[in-house]
RNA sequence: GCCCCCGUCGUCUAGCCAGGCCUAGGACACCGGCCUUUCACGCCGGCGACACGGGUUCGAAUCCCGUCGGGGGCACCA
């Protein structure tokens, strides 16, 4: 049974890299017919928030992200936040400590700061110098008198080099020599990132771990804990990062890079899921638009390009558009795009929605653009925009406007078929084609001379909006 | 500085592991055309890449070596 495992820390907005690896995470555990665990490192107090992880998991819920076990469904390997694991990685700690892994170290964190930059001056890796590796017990009382803290260090063998089968990577192959002796507990007693994360994956029984690139040359150090306590190592595959357009690891520098973000500026849940798979995976077909079921039915992350990617906004720009128009129910998009109607006040009900939906999903990339899109179905007292007047001063083109407010007025409504009807009279009458016959009608009814389709537009808004519209033009322009 | 990872169109990628089917395929973007009462949508077409240099081979995008380039890491962060 594969079991992985998503591991954020809640320190932020769920960011689109560990969105990906979510969603990587997700996509093999129900391709294998694994688990999803879900599992908060929070063992960094300094950054962590509460209100964060609840962003996290309503994000994560948003974009289709379904986990078996996890602080808030429980399950049978837990708790699953970090915070509340400190008897177990104590007991881990113990275990370590008998063994003779690991030892007390303590020095300031100045003296380590000032070795650290000697050894890059020097050109030499920043590794710990092993100071207080051979420290006797004698020694230790002193300086615990002195009140001297420590931190309890892992024990790292001298030149052994690890080698592990990344999945993605392949065989990678790291000499221990790269990083001293490693800290695994802090000097106020919260254990560190590379210890917990292997007690939690191993006692969890998490089979495959997927997770970023920048982890990679964690992996050893975590091996080392593995072996010295006794555990299993699981399979690794690490994700290549994902890049800015500058081609440096996506951050804020690069604008908006959260979910949360996307979500906001109008973005279908369905087009985040399938444009963050397809940043390092790509579907065997030619067609790039794929379902989360045929993506599930498809992937395999041996499949993952091992290339960083840059995220490409233009593309999951377009993705979001071919969502909004041609595969979203009308009536579920509808639902989804109240939120933005009423952003820009525009008021109405359902069906009203829904009509205005139909009529301009086709030219929507985002549900953001109904603020422009939608306005002629919203807003009456418009004002003309300057290279739309030309058409109503025109003569013939007021003249336009006159006869078809004359015969507008004549119907007891108007629908998509007595507008043609209209407009071919009209153009037999005063003998006008084409834009000269509907440009001075688009301007009247909207004030610009492009957007919504004009036939669909009045049977929307009705003949009282439309006959309003008209006056108001031919009194402006008059 | 050291270590690790990576290098196919501007971008995401297919192909690479099992060398010939590749005068390198698709998608986004861009450009042009068509459709259309407008914008958009849609359709058609165009532009455009195997980083470089050696080797192995009858034959290399695919295998090997080197160079160059990019990225990540080197915490009492995760």
């Amino acid at each position: 049974m594969v079991r992985v495992r998503f591991a954020p820390s809640p320190t932020g907005y769920l960011h689109l890299g560990n969105a990906r690896t979510a969603l990587f995470n997700y996509v093999y555990a129900r391709h294998t017919g694994g688990k999803l665990v879900l599992r908060i490192e929070d063992t960094d107090k300094e950054r962590s928030k509460k209100e964060y992880e609840e962003m996290l998991i309503d994000d994560l819920k948003w974009l289709g992200i379904e986990w078996d076990e996890g602080p808030d469904v429980g399950g049978d390997y837990g708790p699953y936040r970090q915070s509340e694991r400190t008897d177990i990685y104590n007991q881990y700690l113990e275990k370590l400590k008998e063994s003779g892994h690991v030892y007390k170290c303590y020095c300031t964190p100045e003296e380590l700061e000032e070795e650290r930059k000697k050894a890059l001056a020097e050109g030499r890796p920043p590794r710990y110098s092993g100071k207080c590796r051979n420290l006797s017990l004698e020694e230790q009382k002193k300086l615990e008198e002195q009140g001297i803290p420590y931190v309890w260090r892992f024990r790292v063998p001298d030149g052994e080099t690890i080698v592990f089968e990344d999945l993605i990577k392949g065989t990678v192959e790291i000499n221990v020599n790269e990083f001293g002796d490693f800290v695994i507990i802090r000097s106020d007693g919260s254990p560190v990132y590379n210890f917990v994360v292997v007690v939690d994956d191993a006692l969890m029984k998490i089979t495959h771990v997927i997770r970023g690139e920048d982890h990679l040359s964690n992996t050893p150090k975590q091996i080392l804990i593995y072996r010295a306590l006794g555990f299993q190592e699981p399979k690794f595959a690490h994700l290549p990062i994902i890049l800015g357009e500058d081609k440096s690891k996506l951050s804020k520098r690069h604008g908006a890079v959260s979910v949360r973000a996307f979500r906001d500026d109008g973005y279908v849940s369905e087009a985040m899921f399938n444009g963050l798979m397809l940043l390092g995976w790509h579907p065997k077909r030619d067609s790039e638009v794929i379902s989360k079921e045929e993506i599930i039915q498809e992937f395999d992350i041996e499949d993952v390009h091992n290339a960083p990617a840059v995220f490409d906004r233009a593309k999951l720009k377009w993705l979001n558009g071919v969502y909004i128009r041609e595969i979203l129910d009308l009536e579920d998009l509808t639902r989804r795009a109240i939120p933005f109607f009423e952003k820009f006040g525009y008021k109405a009900d359902f069906e009203y929605y829904k009509k205005v939906m139909e009529a301009i999903r086709d030219s929507l990339e985002t549900l953001m653009d109904i603020g422009e899109r939608a306005r002629p179905f919203f807003i009456d007292n418009f004002p003309y925009d300057e290279d739309a007047k030309s058409f109503l001063e025109d003569e013939t083109g007021y003249k336009v406007v006159q006869l078809f407010y004359e015969k507008v007025k004549q119907l007891d409504n108007i629908t998509k078929e007595d507008f043609k009807k209209i407009t071919k009279e009209i153009q037999k009458e005063l003998k006008v084609k084409g834009k000269g016959l509907f440009m001075p009608i688009r301007v009247a009814l909207t004030g610009k001379t492009s957007g919504v389709d004009i036939a669909t537009l009045v049977e929307v808004i009705g003949k009282d909006r439309v006959l309003h519209r008209l006056e108001r033009a031919l009194e402006y322009f008059g």
